[in-house]
This record gives structure tokens, sequence and C-alpha cells, in this order.
DNA sequence: GGGGAGAGATGCCGC
DNA sequence: GCGGCATTTCTCCCC
């Protein structure tokens, strides 16, 4: 790290422990170990990483590539620091199953401790939910004739996307990907209309995949169950966000 | 935040783009609004926030709370900033597939600039691999007689996690989960046998899901298929490991 | 609180 | 690259 001077660890200590009192941020930048033993157990040997400390007690242990955490500690962690053999000693502990995190500091290069304020959630579009509401909205994308009469319906044997009849008055079951199908999609389609088969006592229920894409392997497993696949593109955004949020027509 | 003085913008500007172009990383604490557009789309208005900018295109932005970065961008994004407007501007775009991230910070509280020295990868045991591992060498935790063929073999519909023979010889499928087996892992284990069956032109084949445990509704499911449910603990790690890395023992 | 299912999932491995 | 699937998945929704 190319950085001047480096902080005490005794001053990172207090910083840490402020921060973590005062339920604020901090992240700090140095030369660290980590051990975890929880859900799994893991070691990992010195090196840079960044440590982020939440006010929610949360723990984010970022190395130098990639997208997703090295280690951390879910919300409503408990850590407290100290200096141990020359080093700073970070554990957090998550009471309700105990799964824990050790952290050990040889040097510390950078520590910012900081309150965020921030009230503000994300609006978004473009969800599998969504992708429902269009067909429920236009069913003729499924089928022609196809008469929706429930959204993701949360029923006895199952979350079903969309729910209807076809023009012969057969029941229909429409799974939503908004990506490429897969055989777990085929198989969770499966279950849901050999459910509705046996809940309702009938035996001709039809079943959609609706995706932008399936697998080979998972058509032709669809295929063999006699289901049927639509190709429809997911939704971008919807007209009453784009009315609502003016400010996403401003990106770029 | 409690930051005494702010850097102003165009030095960040100048410290961001020397990161980008030196390929290190940066991280930005103060108040921004965030665009995305790509597999969804999403707005997040004005809030403090921390943006985390990594050597290999990685962008990462954390609000106060909360494990999941509320934005990102994958590695291989690139990036670029500016002034414009008396703010400061982050543009990442992915150009694989044209997904792209706009940040506009108001206000700067920190920013740190750096490079991470880090060629360390994780030791870690628990997976479900591991709990395959564990039944293949430790057959009888299956059922007495069961002799175990292969171990996550993969096939074109799947691969199984161990398969074998029972006492009479006649084909076994195992699915192994370390947690509470689901629906979900009742119809996969059911897709594994009845592919089996096919494939062999046989008609006997037996299934069997090794976790901790299952949800009633996935047992009745297990059972209404003929399959067996076998209650098995995930193993926390191996001797071989912990003969290694003795540094696991060190924990706290 | 548990069950069920999506996610801008991500990451890994195998073909 | 795609396919298939686990993940210390996480988060949300509904019962």
């Amino acid at each position: 790290m190319e950085v001047l001077k480096f902080p005490s660890l005794d001053s990172c200590s207090d910083a840490l422990s402020g921060a973590i009192n005062g339920r604020s941020c901090c992240i700090i930048g140095g030369n660290c170990r980590v051990w975890y033993t929880g859900r799994a157990e893991s070691y990992l040997e010195f090196g840079e990483r960044i440590l982020f400390l939440k006010g929610d007690g949360t723990v984010i242990i970022h190395q130098k590539e990639g997208n997703a955490p090295i280690n951390w500690m879910p919300a409503d962690s408990v850590s407290q620091c100290f200096i141990r053999d020359f080093k700073l000693v970070i554990l957090s502990t998550l009471p309700k199953d105990g799964q824990r995190l050790k952290v050990e500091f040889d040097r510390v290069n950078f520590l910012n401790s900081f309150r965020l304020e921030d009230g503000v959630t994300l609006v978004s579009a473009g969800s599998e939910k969504d992708m429902a509401i269009m067909l429920y909205n236009n069913p003729d994308l499924i089928e022609k004739g196809f008469k929706p009469i429930s959204l993701e319906e949360q029923t006895a044997f199952g979350f079903i996307d969309v729910f209807g009849y076809d023009k012969n008055n057969f029941l229909v079951v429409v799974e939503c990907k908004r990506y490429a199908a897969s055989l777990d999609a085929v198989t969770q389609l499966r279950r849901y209309v050999e459910k509705v088969k046996s809940m309702k006592g009938i035996d001709n229920v039809r079943g959609f995949i609706a995706a932008p894409k399936i697998s080979p392997n998972a058509l032709k497993m669809l295929e063999g169950w006699g289901f049927k696949f639509v190709k429809v593109e997911p939704p971008k955004y919807f007209e009453d966000i784009k009315k609502k949020q003016t400010t996403l027509k401003n990106f770029g």
C-alpha cells in the first residue's frame, strides 16, 4: 500500500472501539489474517485487505479483487477489539447462532471512522415479478386466448407466477424466468403442475415456461413432459416508474 | 459524517483517475446518488455511502446497513470519472454486455487510494462437497451395506453427489444438503433418479437425501416418491486440513 | 419464525 | 463460452 505514515495499532484500537460502541462505521486497510467458524470453517493467511464494519454489526472483508467479500459477518453481530501480541485483534460473534470471526492486523495502513446519513431505498424494475405482471397484462404473449386469473399466487401447492385458463378452459401454470430457463425451472414447473392436478383432481393441466431462452437439456425435458416454452424478454422498466422517477431518464 | 475537512471534488477526481489508470484501489465516502441499467434498472437518491473501486474493475457501493452492496459492477468493468455541474461523476461500463453504473457525488467526505498486496486464497471446509466426501468414506451413514462408486458424478442431466449400490445391488442416488432439505432438493433427487432409470433401463433405483433436517412438505413429497431421508450433520472440518493448517486451531 | 422462491444473485467447475 | 449447481448465499414475502 502506498501510504505515507501508518497509524499506530493502539490508536486504531481506540478508534475502532469507539465506532463499535457508538454504532458508527469504520473502514480499515491493512495486513491481516482471518479465521471464520460457524456455517463452515475457514482460514485466510496474512495479506492486505479492507475491513468494513457497519453500525448494524455487519463486518465485511474484501481482498483486492472480486465482487464478493472473502469473509463477512451478518448484521447484529457483536464485535470487540483489543491489542494482543502487538496485533490489533477484532472478534465478532453473532449471538443467535454463535458463528464468529477473528481478524488479526499486524499493520494498519489507514483507518476511517464515520457515520453515514442515509434513509433512502432503491427504486428498481425488471424483476421476475415485473415479468409476471407484464404477462398478466398481456396474456397473448403466452398464447392466444390465455385468461390469467392470478399472479404470484401463494397456494397450498406452491407459489405460481401466473395462473389461468386457456381458450378451452384448461388450467394453465406459467413459470417465469428472467434469464435462460434451466433444468431446475422445468422441475419446478412440473412440481406445480402435478400439485395442481392432484389438488384439483383433474388430469389436464398445461405448463408453460416464459423466459428469454432455455437450455437444450431443459427444453428436451420440458417437451418430454408435454410443457411449452414461450420466448419472452423480461421488461426493463415500467411506464409508471418511468413517469414517477424522471431521474431514471437522466442516465449518462 | 464526522470528518473535519472535506477533500475537494477536483482532488478526488484526480486521485480516482489515478487509481483507475494505475489499476489500484480507491475508497470514497460521501453523499451521492446512483443509477444502474443492465440486468435491471435502478435509481438511488442522494445519501451517504461508501464506494469501493478495485484494481480489477469491480465497483461496490455500500449503504450504512446490510451485508450486500446496494449497487455494484463486476470485475472487468471500465470506469472513468470527471467533474460535471460541480459534482464528481463516476461512470462504469462492462464492455461485454453493456451494463453500466453512474454515480454522482456532490460531497466527498474522505478518499483513500492504495494498492493491496495479497496473493493468498482461503482455506475452508464444510461445503456440500465435503459432506459428499464424508458419506463416500463413511457409507454406513447412509445405510448399512451401502457401497459408493462415484462422487460428484457429472452427467448430462446434472451431477450426482454420491452414487452407488445398496446391499441388494440396487442403484442408489444420494443428494446432500448442508442445511434443511427443501422441495427443490426433492425434485432434484427425483430428476436424477428418473434419469438414471431411463438411461440404464432399470426400474429399481433408490433415492436418499442426506441433510441435517428436512422441511415437512419436502419430507412428505420425498416419501410420496418412495425416497428416504437420512439425518446427517455436515462435517465442520477434515483431519487433513486440521493437520496441515494448525492455525485453524488458534481460533479465539 | 419457518418455509418457499427470487436475485442485477456470484462463483466454481466441467464439457 | 455455456450449462449445471452450490453458496458462511441473502433477502423478501407469506403463512
